[in-house]
This record gives structure tokens, C-alpha cells and sequence, in this order.
DNA sequence: TTTAATATATAAGAATCCTATATGTAAGGG
DNA sequence: CCCTTACATATAGGATTCTTATATATTAAA
């Protein structure tokens, strides 16, 4: 798995890339994440409540308290359009951040 | 540029690449970084310095005070069969972050 | 002589991750 | 019926790595 040093800010990308799929609440998040990372990219949920109550303060993400059919409450995260809005930016930021480590190491390789 | 936020620990492989070209005291060093990125990555020396003093502690990197031509003293870092050592996998590391964030974001259009 | 460029250093603070701990419900096995 | 596992959210305390601000000192140019 990748270490902490390396992979801080990606939680916020990965939340809003999962939730562009579909509303979800927290726990399914975290495994959502690890799931179709092939559990490259994962995040203890101790990381991502404070993440998500930060994101919706933000207005990027809504949250509601909701039911499931088992009775048990949860609070379901869903992608606002400001958080829609967010994506686009962020992911061409990720790009541009590898292109500038790819550069770095190739010039040395040159 | 890009944020403070996702760059983190970006400067510890910057700086390995970067010594890779041959051996640079910390103030050249933070220009490098800037000018083979285009200045998408960019460091503070306010940032740079702490970092150099624990690779040099962890021996990836090993610095020599000289005095310039101009007989201005600055310290040399040059970088150790350690150093080297560690680069690779850290560059695997990162790469697999990136394939992580796109496996991510790409289930999300599908 | 003042300013800009070179060069290193530290302090205080912000942000984001970690481990550890706490609480409580639901389902399944013994 | 009890115990464990899975589900689900929450917070405290600590580590790391960035930031801005400040300090010091030399050299070159205006």
C-alpha cells in the first residue's frame, strides 16, 4: 500500500471522484476507495469523518441523516454542483503535479 | 502552480532527482526544481533546508561545506549509494499513487 | 551607499494524515 | 443466550511537511 507520507491531499480527490458515482455514506466511502484502487489507496475512517465534515462546510459535498433498510442511521454524502465544479481543477492539478515529478526525474536520467 | 495542499512529499523525490545531475548546495537547488518544472513545483528554502538536514540524517544525501569562487561558504549535497538506492522505489511509489488516482477517477465516468 | 542577489537558518502556525479509543446496532455461530 | 464479527460514526493526541515571517551575512551592481 502506499505509505502516508506520499499520498496527502489525494482523500479529497478520491472522495469526489467516488462520489460522482452516486451518493454513498462514509464506511462504503472508504471502502469504495480501496476497492477500485486495488487497495493501492486506502484511508482509516478516523481520516476521512473529519475529511468529509470539511468538504461539506465547503459546500462541496451534502450530507444527510438517513435510514437504511437495516435501521441502522448514517449519514449519506452526495456531490453538490459546487462540488462537481471542484473536480474538473483539482484533476488537472493531480496531472500537472505528474508531469512536473516526471520531468524532474527524467532530466536526470538525460 | 500547484498547491500546497497535493504536493506534499513531493520534495524529498524532487530533491533525489534532481541530485542525481550531479552534486548542489540547497539555494541552487530550489531553482532547479522551479526551472525543470516549468515552475509547476516550487519550493520555499524556508521548506528545503529542514528536509536536506534529514536525508542527510538518513543518509541518502551528504553535505560538505565549500566556498564558492566568489568565496561565499555553502553547504554540497551530494548523493549516496543509499540515496540512489532509495529513489527507485520512491519513484514506483509515486507512479503507483497516480495509477491509483486514475483508476479512481476514471470508474467515475464509466 | 543603498539595493538586489546569493546563501543559510529558525520559529510559529496550518493542514492532513496516523493510531488509539469510544460508542452503539445488527447478524451469525456456538 | 452469549460472543464475535461487521457495520457505522466520532474524537483525542501525535507526526510530518508544508507555509509565512524573521534573522544573519556576503557580494555585486546601480
Amino acid at each position: 500500500m502506499i505509505g502516508s507520507g506520499i499520498k496527502r491531499g489525494t482523500a479529497e480527490l478520491a472522495v469526489l471522484s467516488v462520489l460522482q458515482e452516486g451518493p454513498l455514506h462514509g464506511y462504503e466511502l472508504a471502502r469504495r476507495i480501496e476497492q477500485q484502487t486495488n487497495g493501492a489507496l486506502s484511508f482509516t475512517l478516523a481520516a476521512l469523518y473529519p475529511m468529509l465534515y470539511r468538504m461539506e462546510q465547503q459546500r462541496w459535498i451534502r450530507g444527510t441523516w438517513e435510514t437504511s433498510a437495516n435501521g441502522r442511521r448514517r449519514r449519506c454524502y452526495r456531490l453538490t454542483p459546487a462540488g462537481k465544479k471542484k473536480l474538473t481543477p483539482l484533476q488537472r492539478e493531480w496531472a500537472e503535479l505528474f508531469h512536473a515529478l516526471q520531468r524532474l526525474t527524467k532530466v536526470s536520467h538525460a
